[in-house]
DNA sequence: AAAGTATTGTCAATAAATTAACACTTTGTG
DNA sequence: CACAAAGTGTTAATTTATTGACAATACTTT
């Protein structure tokens, strides 16, 4: 039984029934659940959360109940269990291998991105095209030329590859990556990549997201107008 | 007559009848309507788009049809004039006033990235409420200390603040912006912004995107045992 | 210039996502 | 301990989004 759905942008065919809809929210779930958990609150009803994330308490059940009933009738959820069964489900219990391929300012900014490491994803390499690049220190790993890409990838069980790279070269890096038999790309170049493996692929396409900012001011000033 | 959609995940009120999930692809044609024009394609059918960006045909022609007919039975649409009006609808055809606040990885690479004042995006100034970081550069500018933040935002017209904040001090920064009259938030910080008023909010969280990320690849994984 | 082909705009049908409803269970209380 | 209150899991209803179908229209070719 399989059905087409979206991954950011993309499409990709789905071997499992949880709709993407309902994975997007969980990493919100995830994040209110470790508040409330750090605030030293022991259990949350569906209607409590509805009130801190804004999602309704129906939904909030329904999404959960996908993966089995971790509330109670009459009580509601046990705040520290959901937060960990939820970090089982969104695979926190493990680490991630990952490299960063593009040394400049987005790259620079993920390798040192606080919650990165945290979260289990663990930086391996930093690799750039650029000859003046290489050798340069980011976050204690001296970049490497794409040459070495390949071989790093196998010797080192990489599994994420993070694209920070601009455009062009893109979509060309992406299938080496895939060819080394890597499982996820983290894309933050702004483009869709076309792969035809079982490849995961999340596209971060801040140029898009700044155009909806721009639309939506427009959109918000064109109402104004009209209201006068 | 108002609805309740999401933007990004939060949810607002939109006073316009076209859906958030149409605005999100509007971006993505723009992107590759450019691309069409930099090869010198004069015409595209909805069909030729369709196989291009992995959108339906059916889906592309209602969601331009939401703007206007740009189309023209039995020819499809001129590049450049489809290119052209998806600007305009995207409020590129215009600047826009904006601050950084937080000068740390993130910040930096924002104020470095280069689609960023192609889109008619001007940085006039980078805030940090870090008194080492006051006065360092970035990109050209002498980072300022927050407490200067609310006349700069009046004296300049500041139109959208971009937040590249720590979780903890950013509820308060987003409310002090909006009481200075900005009209739209870039957050970056992974906080989901409480504003009653009717600024515009487009959050990019890295974290939830990389939570994303784990959550496929185990779920990949699982499947895969499943089989065997 | 007529015939055939391509392709839109639009309405209808289908599919997906969200919300509402409620039976049923547990909790808390007098 | 009995009873009201709280709150889940789950099914049904509703809303939203996507896809399909086709009449109408403009190109293209002979």
């Amino acid at each position: 039984m399989n059905f087409v759905i979206r991954i950011g942008v993309e499409r990709m065919e789905r071997l499992s029934n949880i709709s993407m809809a309902v994975v997007r929210r969980l990493p919100k779930y995830h994040r209110y659940l470790g508040d409330l958990l750090h605030h030293d609150i022991l259990r949350v009803s569906s209607q409590e959360l509805s009130r801190i994330t804004g999602f309704t308490a129906s939904q909030i059940r329904q999404d959960l109940n996908c993966f089995g009933g971790f509330g109670q009738q009459g009580y509601g959820y046990n705040v520290e269990e959901l937060y960990n069964e939820l970090g089982n489900i969104l695979g926190l219990s493990r680490t991630y291998r990952t490299i960063i391929i593009g040394a400049g300012n987005v790259g620079r900014a993920i390798a040192n991105y606080t919650y990165f490491e945290e979260s289990g994803f663990i930086l391996y390499g930093v690799f750039d095209s650029n000859p003046k690049k290489i050798g340069d220190d980011v976050k204690g790993h001296k970049v490497m030329s794409m040459d070495e890409m390949g071989k790093f990838i196998i010797d080192n069980g990489i599994e994420i590859g993070i694209l920070c790279t601009p455009k062009e070269g893109t979509q060309k890096i992406a299938e080496t990556l895939v060819n080394c038999g890597i499982k996820g790309i983290w894309n933050f170049a702004p483009v869709d990549l076309k792969l035809d493996s079982d490849v995961i692929i999340e596209n971060v396409h801040l140029s898009e997201s700044l155009f909806t900012i721009s639309y939506l001011l427009k959109e918000r000033e064109d109402l104004k107008m009209k209201k006068k």
